[in-house]
DNA sequence: CAAATAATAAACCAATCGGTCTGAAACATG
DNA sequence: CATGTTTCAGACCGATTGGTTTATTATTTG
């Protein structure tokens, strides 16, 4: 990684929660600068426009959920563990999370979707990868013998990534993970209720 | 109603759904301006500031979302024929919406959450208002004999809630409001499952 | 209907926006 | 260690930002 490079990530790193937390229209060059303590040719030295940034800065915080999700699924042995996993994941959220601001979905999604028809497909993807995962595991449950067949994993996909996503929303707006905690406990019956 | 007060409320009701949609540090003043024809002074002059047109447009979009969930559930005789026409609401949901944008509780209190505090605050009492009449509804129906006495009603209104946020915003991700559907679907079961 | 008052258009402001350019400094390579 | 190349700081650009002022036009009201 030559030097070019690595300034592109430090720049893609630190821009990452400032656009996670103040938005896209809300972010300033001058706030990157700020933060990466670069001048203007450091920047357009590595990048051609802000818009080049806020593309690479979700491709960034994109990869970065996707491993997220790996690493608090992958180490456990079965489909019940790897959502009980999840749920203590999302227990502590936003508190766990290195990217501050919280969902960057949500933040970037409601944001692109009246204003930035490229972002918006982004996020469109990351949200579909979600649900498929969300998917797998229900699948995986079901071949090791976990869960019950007639176990509809579309539906439960869909019932779970939206209260997820509705409960992170109260959850930064109230100040509170209590609504959150509901949202998990129904979460955990609701798998239970699926269980052999 | 005096000149002032009209060109105030045109101000504010064309300066909502473009607030809705592009955000708040994302519409520029020449947009409002653009939007209702007038010039500097004409705004300038009913409002001190950009954030006081967005505090008004934020009370406004407010007292609107209150004044549709009446009109929604008023007419309906029954807590459950409240619920659903609620429903119907939401499955017709973002096209049977006169201010653009989707969920303006949604789209401002992303924005709002670690921007603008003032503004956050009013989302906040706008949800928790949401939550309390979802929880009424059930207490109503309780009170008629619909539902059954050992329904949490505390629990129900967080799922509810949640889940319809969700689905809103995947349903203006994705561009189609099949989740919605499976949403509504799953709610209407939940009901069911505790009426008498 | 006239005088007083309120409301608006348009010129103007400093500050900031995203973006460009050039020279110097840091770098990698012979 | 010298040389050619990459990388970055900072001055600079026109456009746009939110906001003010003033002169004029509407609207009230006696």
């Amino acid at each position: 990684m030559n030097k070019a490079a690595r300034t592109r990530q430090f720049i893609i790193e630190t821009a990452a929660p400032i656009f996670n937390q103040k938005g896209v229209a809300g972010t300033a060059i001058s706030d990157i600068m700020e933060a990466t303590r670069l001048a203007k040719g450091g920047l357009y030295g590595n990048f051609s426009s802000k818009e080049e940034i806020v593309a690479e800065v979700f491709d960034y915080i994109a990869e970065q959920e996707k491993q997220r999700l790996k690493a608090v699924t992958g180490p456990e042995p079965t489909a019940l563990a790897k959502f009980e996993a999840l749920f203590s994941y999302y227990a502590r959220f936003p508190l766990n999370r290195d990217i501050a601001g919280g969902c960057p979905m949500l933040n970037f999604g409601v944001e692109a979707d009246d204003t930035n028809p490229i972002l918006k497909k982004k996020v469109q993807e990351l949200v579909q990868y979600f649900q498929q995962r969300i998917r797998m595991l229900v699948q995986l449950g079901k071949e090791n013998g976990e869960f019950k067949k007639d176990w509809d994993e579309d539906k439960f996909a869909v019932l779970m990534f939206t209260m997820l996503e509705g409960a992170i929303f109260v959850t930064g707006i109230m100040n509170n993970n209590r609504q959150m905690l509901v949202v998990l406990d129904f979460l955990r019956k609701e798998i239970k209720r699926h269980c052999k």
